[in-house]
DNA sequence: TAACATCATTGGTTGAACCATAAATCCATT
DNA sequence: AATGGATTTATGGTTCAACCAATGATGTTA
C-alpha cells in the first residue's frame, strides 16, 4: 500500500485556561466587551464555562498582566475591561532586555528614530491655512507642549520629578499625540517610559539642559521644520544614551543584560 | 500641633503572585537565570518561597503569557527559560487594537514607517571598502534576501504559503535584521506579524505582485539607494493597506474594532 | 442626621487530591 | 546483544473546598 502524503495541521494542545482566555478576547474583539464594561465574577464565569475556577482564574489572570483587565475586590467589584495602555508592550521590551535578546542601546536608537519620524508626521499633518505656517492640528499641540514645558520646569525647580516622573516623559507624549495615530502614541511611550526607568536606576537628577532642549524643539516645531527640530531632538537624545552607557558601565550594570552568569 | 506635611509614597498592594513573579523576573535581569535554564518545578518554588503552588502557578503563568518561560511536562520537564520572541509585542499589539484604543490602519501606518527607517539604517550601516558601493553586511543581507525570494515564489506556485506562514514574513524581517539593531528586528518582526494576521483573516491569497516589488527593493538595496527602495516598498505597502482597509469594510468587520457595540 | 456595626459579594490564597504527560528504567522476548 | 513494551517517577495541568481580605450596601443606634 503506498503511502499516502498525509497531511497534518499541528494540533495546539488546548488547555482549560487558555480556552476560556480566548472566549474573552474574542468578545473584546467583537466589541461585545468594551473598556469599562464589568465581566461575570470569577465563580459565574466558572460555573458556565464549566471548567474550574482556578483555571478561569489563571485566564484571567493572564489577561491582567496582559492589561486588558483590571480587578476589583469588594461587593460591586470584579474584572474590568480597561482602555488600552502602553503597560504590554513597556513590559514587552522589558523583558526582551531582559533576556539579553535586546541591549537597551538598541531601544534608544529605535526611540531616537521613531521621535523623528513622529515630528515629520506632526508636521507634515493636516495642511496650513493659507498665509499660516502651521496647521491647526500642530498649534494645539504646540500649545499643550509650551504649557508642559512650564510645568516641567516647575517641577525640576522643586525636585517634583522625583516622585511625579509623568512630567519626564509628557513631553513625548504629547509630541507623539500630534501625529494623530494612537500606534504611535502606544509606541513611544512605551520606549520613553523604558528609557526614564533605565535612567531612573542609575541617576535620578534630570539634566539641567532638558528645559533648553524641550523649549529650542518647540520653537522649530512652531516653524514647522521638521528637519532642524528632528536634528535638535536627536542630538540630545544622542548625548542621553551615550551619558546612560557610560553610567551604567561604570556602576557594573552591563546594559546588555545576558552577560551575568558563568556557565 | 502643627500639621507636617507628611509625605507618603502609595505603595503597591503586592500580591503573592506579584512577588513571587517579581523574583524570577530579577533573575532573569540579573542574568542569573539564562535562556534555556530549567526553573525550579512549580511545588519546588511554592516550598521555598512559603507560598501556595497556586500562588506560584500564577506567577508563572504570567511569565509564560509574555513569553519568558516555557512549560514542559513530564519526568525532565519543568519551567524553562526561553530565548526572546517578539510574542510579547506581538500580542500587545493585538490588544490594543482588539480594545479599539489603536486602529489598525495606525499599526500599519507605523509599519510603513519603521520599513522606511529599517532600510535607510540598513543602507548606512558600515561603511563601504574602497571602490565598493555595497558594504560587507549589506551585501550579506541581500544575498539572504535573494535567497528568500525565490523561496517565497516557490511557496506561493505552490500554495505553501497557506500552511508556512513564515514566508510572508520573512523578507521584512531579513531587511530589519540588516539593520543591526536587535530591538528594531522584533518590532519589525510583530507589526509583520500582525499584519499578515490581518491579512489572512480577509484574503489569504498573496497577491501577485509581491515578487515584483520585492526584487525592486532588493535591486535598489544593492544599489545602496534607501529613497528609491523606500519609495518603492512605501507605495506597494500603501496600496496592500488600502485593500485591507476596503476589505475589511466590506465584509463587515471594522478596522477600528471599537464600534461593535451598542451602549 | 451622623456615626457605627453588620452583611453580602467579590477577588485572593491555601492545600490536598487527582489527571495527563513524558523521560528513564527495567525486563521479557527475540 | 537488540528490540520492544510495561513500569516507574517526576513534572505540569486541573479541580475542589474552604477560608481570608477588601469593599460597598444596608441597617442600627446615639
Amino acid at each position: 500500500m503506498k503511502s499516502v502524503e498525509a497531511e497534518f495541521f499541528p494540533v495546539r494542545a488546548r488547555r482549560a485556561f487558555e480556552a476560556v482566555s480566548e472566549q474573552i478576547r474574542a468578545q473584546l474583539a467583537s466589541g461585545a466587551l468594551a473598556p469599562g464594561d464589568r465581566l461575570p465574577s470569577d465563580k459565574q464565569i466558572a460555573e458556565q464555562s464549566g471548567v474550574s475556577r482556578s483555571a478561569v482564574r489563571e485566564a484571567l489572570r493572564s489577561l491582567q498582566i496582559a492589561g486588558l483587565v483590571q480587578a476589583q475586590a469588594g461587593v460591586n467589584g470584579g474584572y474590568f475591561v480597561r482602555a488600552g495602555t502602553s503597560q504590554g508592550l513597556t513590559q514587552a521590551v522589558h523583558d526582551l532586555v531582559a533576556l539579553g535578546q535586546v541591549g537597551s542601546a538598541d531601544v534608544t536608537e529605535v526611540r531616537i528614530e521613531m521621535m523623528s519620524v513622529a515630528i515629520r508626521m506632526a508636521c507634515e499633518r493636516g495642511t496650513p491655512a493659507v498665509g499660516k505656517r502651521l496647521t491647526y492640528v500642530l498649534n494645539v499641540a504646540c500649545r499643550a507642549i509650551e504649557a508642559d514645558i512650564a510645568n516641567y520646569a516647575e517641577a525640576a525647580r522643586t525636585g517634583r520629578t522625583l516622585r511625579d516622573s509623568s512630567v519626564i516623559t509628557s513631553f513625548y507624549h504629547l509630541l507623539a499625540l500630534a501625529t494623530h495615530n494612537a500606534a504611535m502614541v502606544m509606541l513611544i511611550d512605551a520606549l520613553s517610559e523604558f528609557v526614564r526607568e533605565m535612567l531612573a536606576r542609575i541617576d535620578p537628577v534630570p539634566g539641567a539642559n532638558v528645559v533648553q532642549v524641550r523649549r529650542k524643539v518647540l520653537r522649530q516645531l512652531r516653524e514647522r521644520d521638521a528637519g532642524l527640530a528632528i536634528a535638535t531632538l536627536t542630538r540630545h537624545l544622542r548625548v542621553l544614551n551615550a551619558y546612560i552607557e557610560e553610567r551604567a558601565a561604570a556602576r557594573g550594570l552591563p546594559q546588555s543584560l545576558a552577560a551575568g552568569k558563568p556557565r
